[in-house]
DNA sequence: AATGAAACCGACCAACAGGTCGGATTACTA
DNA sequence: TAGTAATCCGACCTGTTGGTCGGTTTCATT
């Protein structure tokens, strides 16, 4: 056991700065050696550890791109209470983030899912299974919603989460480069617009004590 | 004037199958000899007529790709009518074509917004002027819509313009590959709530006729 | 100290990238 | 039809890519 710990942490080292460069500079544009480079390590430690570049992709999104998901968009969403509130509160941290990071390229699943999409099925298999946990996340959390009695009990939970997906994944396209700040403020205002129009009429009015 | 004309034919001829090439699998990861081989044309003649692969995409960019969204998303909401609807449409049109489109890659602008993010800022430049563009034609539109008393005079056209757009770039990604045709219909059906929501009140009941 | 496995090194390879260039074709003009 | 300019060819150059492999270092175990 004790053993594999120098594995893991060189292992772990390789793809953390691996997942930083393709995800700077693209995949197919980032070359192994720019990884190796950035850490003193050379071809034969990479290819000791990973069985090809590909493999060592795929390695990176089981390890860290899920994770990250999974603590960004997942997690802060499965509570039992106004599911709205929990998710504007999600979108709202995560696109804050977005913004206080130095060098932000978008969406990191949007991104790989736009270099891939076409190219490489495999590892499209990966992206898609990810924005599918997160599409039945968010699903699940409005019919929660509907349930609680947060949330019209007429509205289509699947169109919702749809819209939220694009809605988010593009947000994070255009905050890169021009105005993020403003464009997350701007942004979240409208998503609360459209929240307004998908809660429960009750939920407006001082009426809604139905206990 | 005529003599041009061999040269443009040729030229464009590069232009449109480097465009299919790249939207299909990226800038980087398509060789000038891939485009080269397609039309059965050497080296020599891409060298003769383009100064380098960069400066050919820019010329596609300008060509080909800045009129493709005009004709798509700026020119069909241009007109005086209810603006609101003119959008729906618009988008509704856009998305069907993706629908139908058989190899389909995303929203091209997304696309290559991603791809040179941080890597060609000179690109990356000509890019953000066309989204840019389509966001003033966006603003203007939702204006026109304030005055024209289709739309709630409180409303921030800037929001709505930007949360239009993430949604459209989004729901782009999302089309490709998984369900496109039911992610569509849901998406349309949710961005319709989302206008009913910043619709004037008026609209919605019949005394709305002030003339 | 000896040993053997795990971890790492770095020279090397074939394939391919963008780009060059001297020459061959083609097409227009006189 | 001769000549000249526009167009195109394709061998070649230099640098980079993912990947290989024989060898060296590191380190726990005996």
């Amino acid at each position: 056991m004790e053993k594999n710990l120098k594995r893991m942490a060189t292992m772990q080292r390789m793809q953390v700065t691996g997942l930083n460069l393709f995800y700077k500079k693209g995949y197919y544009n980032t070359s192994v050696d720019d990884i190796l480079k950035e850490l003193s390590l050379s071809k034969g430690a990479f290819y000791y550890h990973f069985d090809s570049k590909e493999d060592f992709f795929v390695q990176i999104i089981e390890q860290l791109v899920v994770r990250k998901v999974y603590s960004m968009l997942i997690e802060p969403i499965e509570g039992h209470e106004n599911t709205l509130e929990l998710i504007t509160n999600c979108f709202e941290d995560a696109l804050e983030t977005a913004v206080h990071n130095e060098l932000d390229y978008g969406f990191l699943l949007n991104n790989f899912i736009n270099e891939f999409n076409g190219r490489n099925p495999e590892i499209m298999k990966h992206l898609n299974e990810i924005l599918r946990i997160w599409e039945v996340t968010l699903v699940s959390a409005i019919q929660r919603g509907k349930f609680n009695g947060h949330i019209d009990r007429h509205v289509d939970a699947e169109g919702v989460a749809v819209y939220l997906m694009s809605s988010f994944i593009g947000i994070r396209t255009l905050m890169v480069e021009t105005a993020p700040s403003a464009r997350k403020y701007r942004f979240m205002s409208q998503l609360r617009q459209y929240f307004k129009s998908i809660e429960s009429r009750a939920e407006n009015q001082p009426n809604d004590t139905i206990y």
